[in-house]
DNA sequence: GCCCATTAGTTGACTCCGTCAACCGGATCG
DNA sequence: CGATCCGGTTGACGGAGTCAACTAATGGGC
């Protein structure tokens, strides 16, 4: 793909980010003032609310939670213990802290802001069609969990469902063509591979796994057969944000559990000289370099490599 | 389903999004502040964004869209003009209001602001792995279309890139199982049909289209030679989300006129019964029904059926 | 053509949200 | 045990945003 090319996706998508937040902030401002029939100011129904779900809270954590300064804070508190809303407890293991907790006057008078939030945002829901009100909320929970600061960890992998094998085409086309300037000649061997082994292969002796972080996939490999002795990895992906987290590694240690339980002997792959991480991996795992080749298939020079592992 | 299960499903929703706006209202907290390295405020930020993508604005519009005070919005109007960013001229059709416009000093004090934002938003967007990024800003352009009171429809189709052909091959794949239970067999058959298009094809006689919409792709279509005369239109294909667009006639129409171009005497095409919207946009493009044949290659049984249509 | 309600915009007065800086006492660390 | 940091409080202040009263122009109804 040519530079602009990918220069002017890129600003397409932060336009429409763009446009996003500003229809945002403009459809908040016309829903989502409940609190506006209330004596609470805007921010007192945030911290309410942080009041209202979270326990054993202190005012500090409160203000970092939400951006407040602590002065503004402080006063705000105050004047919910006086209107008998809160109540304020010393920490047992810090006498500067408060603990914090609404009274039962507290959670009474912030159910009704509950309420018409509920009921303003229902409205707006049952204004869409069906599908529409699912892909909303599709939408915003994706972009929730996609855009929070501390994305789990944890990823597990799996067996491919339907589109996984499209998707580790494309992000092999994709990724090799960004990362390496390969060309479409290796988008379309990957796409012979992956097909083939999606039109038929024995379940018993050959496997692809798709590792997922978040419901998003993050890494691919694949094992499959040879002959009766030799079987073969390919495929293996792992998705740039997920580099670090050890997904490769795992992949191909599950890749050669599976081969030794299937009853191969030895396993074979192929790779380039210039995929330094994976060639890293394959080490480690125990595979030796039996064999080199220079080509051009995929557009620049590089080397080909084949590897074997006695299992 | 019974009633309180709809009723628990609602709450779910409402409870997503009610979680979404607080996750936003922050995130906008922490990302949208590019502002304040100006001399701006937010909302004196937001109306520059109104003055300069808006042409022959008044004080009110600006007022009734962003839902500013008056007396509020009358000061800052005059503020502007005083630092020299904004002309009022008079209405020629009503002395009471001013036609607004930035100066050309207004349009420079609005660019770092732009850029700021723009590349606040590009270094949230880059922070994210690619799938993620796309499906964010998926997210993001769905929810404004569906809330929006008119959706926006602006799209476009280019010549496929890397990752595109594998893309196809997903999105076909999980469509077509989710939509029609089509089995795995269907995705391989389309993995073979554009894997070989993808490794060998005569640029000046057979070509694929990918529509695209604020960055996100929305739908395929591809032509493909049979013989000299005959060529053959496949792997047609509009996301759910993009429907009722006339994405898939254009894009049909698209694919004719570079078969007349190129050519070719006939166009022929495979489908099945139960793809009813496409069948529509053959039969609308002036194709006959030449032959049926059942079969249960993907699973369900169904009606093959090719259709013609003489170029 | 005239009256009257409405609209565009201005101005004065005011509220109160939110910020900044100084400060205090308790906690922590070397 | 002193220096430093942290949780929280207080005073002072700016300015974003609101409300109401007002002028001037418009337009619809009769």
């Amino acid at each position: 793909m040519p530079d602009d090319a990918i220069q002017t996706r890129s600003d397409r998508r932060i336009a429409a980010v763009r446009a996003f937040n500003r229809f945002y902030t403009r459809r908040i401002g016309v829903v989502g003032q409940a609190y506006l029939q209330s004596r609470f100011s805007l921010t007192e129904v945030r911290v309410l609310y942080e009041l209202a779900y979270t326990d054993d809270l202190t005012a500090s954590q409160i203000g970092a939670a939400l951006d407040l300064d602590a002065g503004y804070l402080s006063r705000m508190l105050r004047r919910f213990e006086q209107d008998g809303l809160l109540q304020r407890g010393p920490s047992e293991t810090d006498k500067r802290r408060n603990i914090l907790a609404l009274t039962a006057a507290g959670r009474v008078a912030f159910v009704p802001l509950e309420d018409r939030s509920r009921q303003e945002i229902g409205a707006m829901l049952a204004a869409l069609p069906e599908p529409a009100r699912e892909a909303v909320v599709a939408g915003m929970s994706t972009i929730a969990r996609l855009l929070s600061d501390q994305p789990s960890r944890d990823w597990h992998s799996r067996h491919p469902a339907p589109g996984d094998i499209g998707w580790v085409i494309e992000r092999h086309g994709a990724l090799y063509a960004e990362e390496y300037n390969f060309n479409h000649k290796f988008e379309a061997l990957v796409a012979q591979v992956a097909g083939a082994f999606l039109d038929a292969h024995d379940p018993n002796r050959e496997r692809g796994w798709i590792a997922e972080r978040d419901g998003v996939r993050i890494g691919s490999v694949f094992l499959v057969r040879k002959t009766d002795d030799l079987c073969k990895l390919r495929l293996l992906l792992v998705e740039p944000s997920a580099r670090g987290l050890g997904v490769g590694k795992r992949l191909v240690e599950d890749c050669i559990a599976f081969a030794r339980e299937a009853g191969y002997r030895r396993m074979t792959l192929w790779t380039n000289d210039i995929l330094v991480a994976a060639r890293g991996i394959y080490r480690a795992a125990g595979f030796k370099l039996v064999n080199r080749e220079p080509h051009s298939d995929f557009g620049p020079p590089m080397v080909g490599e084949e590897w074997e592992l006695d299992l």
